[in-house]
This record gives structure tokens, C-alpha cells and sequence, in this order.
DNA sequence: CTGCATCCCAAAGGATACTG
DNA sequence: CAGTATCCTTTGGGATGCAG
């Protein structure tokens, strides 16, 4: 925003000519966008989200098995935070032992369908970007 | 919002019906694209790309101010990083002082523009969010 | 101006034990 | 089975100082 030294004016300034898809409206519409993104981007959040849009209702501890790696308590606490951003749909059926099965809903749907893109930008550059390191890794 | 979407209790494990995206083709691939999103979808690096993005070149300490918040360890960082996976190019002017510039390489536009999807979906969703969190919070 | 090194604190997250 | 609670290690990340 300062622009008090003419010498340093770099022509380059301008948008590079892509499309800018960031909404970019008002600062507080913005924080709040990336607030939900933040929340959502999570390792654990996207990795869930991926098992139930591919396995539709799954119970606690399938689920946890299909999540590689994932430590139950992680597991509790990524399902709750999705639940409370209304992401899955939690139903508990009150019998001994205990059966709870989690489900997308919609919104959870929607947003998995609106990383697609990101999943297939990796699927489909992750050659450069392996190249790109071995490159940055062999420079003296 | 609530009515738009289909009752979730079919107990059946078909994948749901909708666009199923996720490559899942082998599971070396499917952990390779997971690990790209992990390192993508961190909180600074999707700023300093939306950043980059719509500002083109940049130098260091004029970046350090766009991204609100963020310090300069994790400026530094996180511009390497993104600059090994080939996301950002890093022009060194040698002169005294020194004189850096960023820019996003094709690359990194290209997952600029992936990520387009998930802002439009923040932002078009955002209401739905916070309503699920209101109600969320208010359970009994 | 750029950026590395250090110290230090706070948050993330794993392992384990226990409960309805 | 589906959690909760606790402990403890690892990591993230800010602040400061210094160097090229």
C-alpha cells in the first residue's frame, strides 16, 4: 500500500491475467472464509471426509480402521468438530453394546464434492511436484 | 437447506451416488496425494498463494505485511516449502541491500485455481456453518 | 532487506487406562 | 462398542538477536 518510492515501481504488479477466484469482498467475509477453510483443510477432516463419501454410513470403529494412521481420540474429536459444522450426521442406536453410525449430509457432500478439484491437482501434478524436489534437494 | 438433501439411512456401502473424485486407484498413489494435500492445505500456504496470486510479484517484507499475522520464521518457511514443490519462484536481485521477489510459478497457479472450488464453497456455505454450530452448541 | 539461529511457550496429538 | 480422562512427547510457532 506505500507507494512513496517511485524508483522502486515494478511494472510486474498486476494480476499475472488468471482467474482470481477468491471472493476478496469485504475483510470480514474473508477471515471468515478462511477460518471454514482452516477448519476443513485438516488432515483428519479431509481424510474422513474421503471414507464416508466413499463408504456412505460407517460405525465408529470401521472407521477408524479405514483411517489410516488415526488415534481414536482424534478420531472423536475430528467426528464431533464435522458434526458440529454440520459436515456428518451422527445416529446413535441405543442398545448394548453401543452402535453409532456416522453419514455425510449434504453440506458434508458438497464440500467433498468442491475438493475434487484440489484431489485431482494432486493426483494429476504430483510428478512435477516429486521433480520440483529432488531438484530443490540437489542444488548446492 | 435442510430438505435439499436425500435421507442418509440407506445401510447399504455403495458409494452414495455422487461424483466420487478420489482417485483410490492404488494405495501408494492415494498416500502420495494425501501427503500433497497435507503440505497444500496448510493455513499459511494457502494465504501466501492467495496472496501471490493476486498480487503477482512481491518481495519478502512487503508479503510478510499482506499476510496478516503471520512471522517472519513462518514466512521464511513456508516460502521454502512452497518453493521445493515448485509452487513459487524465488528471484534473487544481488544487490545491497537485497532485493527478493516471489512469484507463483505455473504450478502454483494451477492449484490456485483447484482451490477455487473450496473458497466458493466457504463462502457459499458459510451460513449453513455457523447455523450447524449454533445448533450444535444449543443441543441438549 | 533478507533470513538464519536460538530460546521458549502453547497446542497438537499418541498411548494408555478406565467407564456405561 | 464407543467413548472419556489422563499423561506425556512432539510439533508449531512467536520473539529476539545477529549476519550477509
Amino acid at each position: 500500500m506505500d507507494s512513496s518510492h517511485p524508483t522502486e515501481n515494478d511494472p510486474a504488479e498486476q494480476p499475472a491475467g488468471t482467474a482470481s477466484c477468491f471472493p476478496a469482498t469485504s475483510p470480514e467475509l474473508d477471515a471468515l472464509v478462511r477460518e471454514i477453510i482452516a477448519r476443513v483443510a485438516d488432515k483428519w477432516t479431509m481424510l474422513v471426509l474421503e471414507i464416508l463419501e466413499e463408504h456412505g454410513v460407517v460405525r465408529f470403529t470401521r472407521l477408524g480402521k479405514m483411517v489410516h494412521g488415526i488415534s481414536q481420540k482424534m478420531l472423536t474429536k475430528t467426528l464431533r468438530q464435522m458434526e458440529s459444522d454440520g459436515l456428518v450426521l451422527r445416529t446413535i442406536h441405543p442398545v448394548i453394546p453401543p452402535h453409532v453410525e456416522y453419514a455425510l449430509t449434504g453440506l458434508g457432500h458438497s464440500l467433498s464434492a468442491a475438493f475434487c478439484g484440489v484431489w485431482i491437482w494432486a493426483e494429476t501434478h504430483q510428478e512435477e511436484i516429486f521433480a520440483a524436489r529432488r531438484r530443490f534437494q540437489n542444488r548446492s
